[in-house]
DNA sequence: AAAATAATGATAATTATTATTGTTTTTAAT
DNA sequence: ATTAAAAACAATAATAATTATCATTATTTT
């Protein structure tokens, strides 16, 4: 199945890698119909899966949140807050991490960290946003 | 809500505690119908979470995977074998991991690190099991 | 420009999980 | 031991997130 272009898949990834907040597919669909009001938010999830089989964006599986998405594709590590369910990015030496476990059951395709905590600005007004 | 005893949780409990495979809600579900032919899938939910909640277990959420379970309450990372699915336990020094990312957005309550990849068994014979 | 094929939009279906409701157990109090 | 109150149960409906289906449209190839 050769790939084709498609204006909405850009429009997506335009929106992904514009703004660095780690949005839920719903608030890409939600974003992205103002430009394509009549995208189907099948055609996001599929774009977003396809681009993260591609290895073109991550998609980040927290906890109970539905999954978020991120442009960046190198590795580093994630920070979900609890209050406002946003996703911020954590720098991680990764090296220095390998260096921190016990042996694996096998081979390990990849690392995922995430901290669930409060962000400091849920923390700081009680409970806005 | 003041918590009762029941034996459909306790039979649960027993049953995780005594393997340390992290099943599924489903397994736990199908395991613990031997000895409770008409408990409810939601009372395994129920209890699952309960527990959880509690601190008695632990929920882990990984990727596509469904929502496995662990008795071992320490902290502890895990790797999740995208072939059988199975879910293990690594050995992790969280002071040295501590050591090894930037600053965090705000206070983490817990730090989940989860490695994604085959196991050994899955890529010994090919793809048993 | 026509034919071939992949992507779309609309919507149905699926999966995992949680909520509801009426009944049964368990605990605590008589 | 009875009984009353609270929590847990089984059954099932409901929800949320995601994926599949399929007829139509857009993109690419010839």
């Amino acid at each position: 199945m050769q790939k084709k272009y498609s204006r909405q898949r850009e429009a997506i990834k335009r929106y992904l890698t514009g703004n660095d907040t780690h949005p839920t597919a719903d608030e890409v669909y939600y974003q992205v119909r103002q430009e394509y009001p009549n995208i189907s938010l099948a055609t996001v999830y599929r774009n977003l899966h396809q681009m993260s089989e591609d290895g073109e964006i991550r998609r980040i599986c927290c906890g109970s949140d539905p999954d978020h998405y991120d442009f960046r594709t190198e590795e580093h590590g994630h920070f979900l807050c609890g209050k406002c369910h946003r996703v911020f990015d954590v720098m991680i030496d990764y090296e220095k991490v390998a260096a921190s476990h016990g042996p694996l059951p096998g081979t390990a395709g990849s690392c995922e960290i995430i901290y669930y905590g409060t962000c400091s600005a849920c923390a700081g007004d009680g409970n806005r946003l």
